[in-house]
DNA sequence: CGCGTTTGACCCGCGC
DNA sequence: GCGCGGGTCAAACGCG
């Protein structure tokens, strides 16, 4: 990456959605909710939800968070690393939107939400000049070597567990591990065991925040969820059955509209994403589990 | 025995 | 060209 910082509403290839859950730590019991950050999870759950100690198994929120730098953030900072995808590749294209986090759960995962400091809309156009500019640039079709490295849509989702690996479904093998610079934690690789399923998974401990699990996936799976997690997939209203596992994809993939997971989406923006459905997810979450 | 993890080696892109 | 860092491979190993 060159070493400037990512800008709301930048340019891209890809979406971020980071979010954060909170697990019982193996499944067991629900003692799991300690380092649980209440506060965090306040920003998006209405009074009513109960967060304190409840046997959650999950709570799904959307917070910015920059993923490329691995720290909290204000804003959610759709970012590829400069392996998978150039800066100059010919695909070029990044989306980044601004989160604002001490704001209501709608407002938290609301892209249209031009950020917290921006009042001024001329600058907002001015910065989307300025990453029209940005695009340009990267279309230029610079990459021809390599040319390998499809865009696979990501997602980054930061948790809050004691423990690294979640279930969320689907059968993962690890086939690999690697430290991190800057970072006592190391990051491990996960594929998804399915065959013909390239899905992959990224899990790493956030150096800032060790109790903050930092998951990205890559890839689409092409199948079913070995775990029939919600009984149903219609996830605005979930099954009653009390959800053990949590199907990010399928979530995700109902909440954000084609463009958000297309690698091929249109500049300058996707269509927003439905936060109605992504509240619904939050809350179904909260509900679920009583 | 099958499946998953561990771990060192290797590959590759990027910046200098 | 070289070194670095991230990502992947694959043999060895562990476990049920």
């Amino acid at each position: 990456m060159s070493g400037e910082r990512s800008e709301p509403y930048l340019h891209g290839d890809y979406d971020d959605l980071f979010s954060i859950f909170s697990q019982k730590p193996g499944g067991g019991r629900a003692d799991g909710l300690q380092g649980f950050d209440h506060q965090t999870a306040s920003h998006v759950l209405s009074s009513s939800d109960r967060l304190d100690g409840s046997p959650m198994d999950y709570l799904l929120l959307a917070r910015g968070f920059d993923a490329s730098s691995s720290q909290p953030d204000d804003r959610v900072v759709g970012s590829r690393s400069s392996k998978t995808a150039p800066a100059g590749g010919g695909d070029g294209k990044t989306v980044t939107r601004n989160f604002s986090p001490s704001s209501s759960s709608t407002e938290l995962v609301g892209e249209e939400d031009s950020g917290p400091c921006k009042t001024d809309q001329r600058k907002q156009e001015e910065e989307e000049e300025k990453q029209a500019d940005e695009f340009k640039k990267a279309n230029n079709p610079r990459r021809k070597k390599g040319e390998k490295r499809e865009t696979e849509p990501r997602f980054a989702f930061m948790t809050r567990s004691e423990v690294d690996h979640l279930e969320d479904g689907y059968r993962w093998r690890k086939y690999g591990q690697k430290a991190v610079k800057n970072s006592r934690y190391p990051r491990s690789y996960y594929r998804c065991t399915a065959q013909s399923c390239d899905v992959k998974k990224r899990v790493e401990r956030s150096h800032q925040d060790p109790t903050v699990v930092i998951t990205t996936y890559e890839g689409h799976h092409t199948h079913h969820s070995p775990v029939n997690v919600w009984g149903s997939t219609h996830l605005s209203s979930p099954s009653p059955a009390t959800p053990t596992n949590l199907r990010h994809d399928l979530l995700l993939q109902q909440a954000f509209p084609a463009g958000y997971t297309n690698p091929n989406m249109h500049f300058p923006r996707p269509p927003p994403p439905d936060y109605g459905l992504l509240q619904d997810i939050v809350t179904s979450f909260a509900h679920s589990s009583h």
